[in-house]
DNA sequence: GATCACTTTACGGTTTCCCGTAAAAAACTT
DNA sequence: AAGTTTTTTACGGGAAACCGTAAAGTGATC
């Protein structure tokens, strides 16, 4: 089993009970750090030390409060742990269950399995960690495989993201279009914008753009 | 202390600590839900055999899964338990820590303490429950004590809640004022809710209602 | 009950959204 | 290379939002 494991986790109510998850899988050295940049320190100065951390467990999101951090989520955390330190196994513990977003932990920040915080979690936590350590890949708790299955056709883009972004900002269609334009980005004409709203209302039944962005902040997308 | 606590919350990650701070007040019947509608069952359960629960620990928001529930959230939870056992104490611990919302806790459904979920939430809990046992009342926990002190002048009245809720389902003016003269809430001219929507926008600084949405999606006011 | 202050509603003009159609451009096929 | 499909852009008309102003209603005061 994995010797040294640092647990990144604001909520005391979560971490304790994450820190005695371990204890039962008899992990030795158990750390915990309430805020990213903590994390992020305490990885560095393990390296330095050379005794390194085997695996990092952490949440998403982090509350913000009087102090100042350069790293403010979980995401920033493990790209920045990534870069100093590249075979770290990683694992998300969060309440996220947009596949959208989960996808993307997987794809672009390579971690190696994500537990989704819910009703029967810990268990699932023990086992993922125990087939991380058993070199497996790509680990999506029970609870939510079964989302991530069922894919719809019509597959929501990053340019698709940007587009809600610029709206749920205020920009009318025309500064939508400039923005783009200056971004590169493309299709960049008001109409083809405009179209492509127009099929984003349609796949999320939505009547009109105000109910748009309602409807893709409550999933998370925005 | 109280002899019987309800907790209840459908993260087990948290339930556990919650648990253990309990034990550590001595609480002899501890007994926890992660479902609402479990938890007003065993509440009414209790109640039938004599033997009523002393104090309510719930949380706000609750994962939806493949069971079907009649009460979703917290408030609707501590809504129908104040039918059944009005003198029942209610402790609300939850990640919420938007003003608004919380005012609208103590005021609406009359809970005694309102802890949020933090950094140093345990402990906080901890003294929340022994304040209540002594028959303090309204009680917020430190970390947010000063969020709530610093009050605008333009308080957001349920009023203006309804209409966002509106605004946010798609309804366009004329429905919205439908709607509110359906339900027999005034002003309900469709100028007059234009102009109060107008005043939300200047207020939140968004540039039009898609901007207004956004915003008051992020801050949890819909 | 007349005056004043304030709230609510009504109305009109401009802008933006909304939605269909069609032209232009790009990509793909044979 | 010519034709076909798909994507992108352009345009136009009607609906809704946006914004200012004016009228009608409401309530308090004296």
């Amino acid at each position: 089993m994995f010797n040294k494991v640092l647990i990144a986790e604001d909520l005391d109510s979560i971490s304790v009970a994450v820190i005695q998850a371990l204890e039962m899988l008899s992990v030795v050295e158990i750390h915990h750090a309430k805020y990213c940049d903590d994390a992020y320190l305490k990885i560095k100065k393990a390296l330095l030390d050379k005794v390194p951390y085997n695996l990092l467990i952490s949440d998403l999101s982090f509350k913000t409060d009087h102090r100042e951090n350069k790293l403010t989520s979980g995401e920033e955390l493990i790209e920045a742990v990534k870069k100093v330190q590249p075979d770290i196994k990683t694992i998300v513990f969060s309440i996220e269950d947009k596949s959208f977003r989960i996808k993307s932990l997987f794809n672009t920040l390579g971690i190696n399995a994500y537990v989704s915080k819910g009703r029967n979690s810990l268990p699932e936590l023990q086992t993922a960690i125990q087939r991380v350590y058993e070199n497996e890949d790509k680990i999506i708790s029970n609870e939510l495989s079964h989302t991530l299955r069922g894919k719809s056709i019509f597959e929501i883009e990053a340019y698709d993201i940007s587009l809600l972004k610029l709206l749920s900002k205020g920009y009318i269609l025309d500064e939508i279009a400039k923005e783009l334009k200056e971004a590169g980005i493309s299709p960049n004409g008001s109409s083809s914008i405009e179209k492509r709203i127009n099929k984003l209302k349609v796949y999320f039944k939505a009547s009109n753009n105000v109910h748009l962005i309602a409807i893709t902040k409550d999933l998370g997308l925005v």
